[in-house]
DNA sequence: CGATCCTTTGATATGTTTCAAGCTTAGTGG
DNA sequence: CCACTAAGCTTGAAACATATCAAAGGATCG
């Protein structure tokens, strides 16, 4: 169950052992509940098993960003956890289904299986990784490269997740949401989604993406999943 | 030398031994030269010693996003050589001295000394703290609040370095490149820092920035420290 | 079948970019 | 030590992308 941890990192018999056994709880959350809220004091950790989650942080005046998209199989908020206090709020997007895990029993297992700790690292790195391509999404381009983009990485992690079919995956979150994680208006969301369909980039049918071609919408969002690291789960 | 990597977390004795032990070779690179290039294999992680160096990526059309900034003490990508490829080019801001570490040797103190892997992970979570707050920063604040963000980040950074004295600090880079970390232009990021001198914010003698009114700077950049995590080098 | 939340569209306002030119400063070679 | 050059900073005017405001049209769910 939780051992899809253990995809991201080449791990041992042992070690995925180690992670089977690892204490949790299943715990469901309803969409739009918070799952960690910033500022606060958590000692668990959420692996992610059925849904949508997302990160994010309020700014002065209100608005929101949402600093990360999670899909079943990600690991949530490490940060808050071992860091003391976590710095954004996670929210289930739809309703979910995590494993909850204490802090310590990571910890102690880690420290017992060095390979552990360096998936763990691996897994932080990637997950830095994606942020700093969407610092580069949201600093450097246009609505729509910005817009397509997303909708590239989505498809792409949904498909690695074994949720995605034929070219078609579920757009979790609303066009609000999707506008607090591009930086964008809600109504400028809608229009861009228009421009993209209008192009013949994808189809859509409520909030199922339908990619109409693949190729020119990676080259309309600039997309290269090399940041993804999605080999290194091999 | 090294040993700044071990303020990160807290270490026993041995612990910070092995890593002073580390096999390193100290390096110096010119303003402008390469450390590291997106897509490139490097066995190589660094630590930073002396000046300032950034991370950035290229979007299509060939603008720069500078995805962080670095100062003495950071580690500049583990994520090249443990994830195989960097998706980043690491560039000095400045001349900078560092000291290479094979990522070799890191793996086998991190296997030997659990502690120490769990200082590198807290060390990559803060990083990717840091760039949740970028991508907030960039997405959802006016020039004015987010030029006021990244000059209080840089100060309480500097500061924490041993860097900064009495309210003062160095800008280390051109009002081009602090454009490139905002996501903004050089015209305008001139323009914007002229406002802040003109609130009374900052003053500013070439490169060289004075806080006028902390307090105010703070608010004007809806800037809560906790996200740097300094804390948790006590 | 009413109510609520989401999506869509239009008109207008605004922040930021773009283009263009003059101005400083630091560095370089005569 | 001065003149020259290149890089960066500063300012203005106009264009553009995106935001804001507003209202109507669809879904979905008690």
């Amino acid at each position: 169950m939780a051992a899809r941890l253990a995809l991201r990192a080449p791990l041992g018999e042992t070690e995925i052992q180690a992670v089977l056994g690892l204490d949790h709880q299943v715990v469901e959350y309803a969409a739009g509940r918070y799952l960690v809220r910033e500022g606060q004091r958590h000692p668990l950790c959420h692996v992610l098993l059925e849904g949508f989650a997302n990160r994010h942080k309020i700014v002065a005046g209100g608005a929101r960003q949402i600093v990360g998209i999670h899909l079943p199989g990600d690991i949530l908020e490490l940060q808050g956890p071992m860091l003391g206090v976590s710095g954004e709020n996670v929210q289930a997007t739809t309703g979910l289904k995590a494993a909850a895990i204490a802090l310590d029993s990571i910890s102690q297992a880690m420290s017992r299986y060095p390979a552990l700790a360096n998936a763990l690292l691996k897994e932080a790195l990637i997950s830095s990784a994606i942020s700093s391509e969407w610092i580069a999404n949201v600093g450097r381009r246009d609505s729509r490269t910005r817009t397509a983009h997303i909708l590239c990485e989505l498809s792409v992690r949904q498909k690695a997740a074994g949720l995605a079919s034929n070219g078609q995956f579920e757009m979790p979150m609303t066009q609000e949401q999707l506008g607090d994680a591009l930086g964008l208006t809600p109504v400028h969301v809608n229009r861009t989604l228009k421009i993209l369909v209008e192009d013949g980039l994808i189809r859509r049918n409520r909030r199922r993406v339908t990619i109409a071609d693949w190729q020119a919408l990676m080259r309309a969002g600039d997309f290269r999943p090399a940041y993804l690291h999605l080999d290194s789960a091999a």
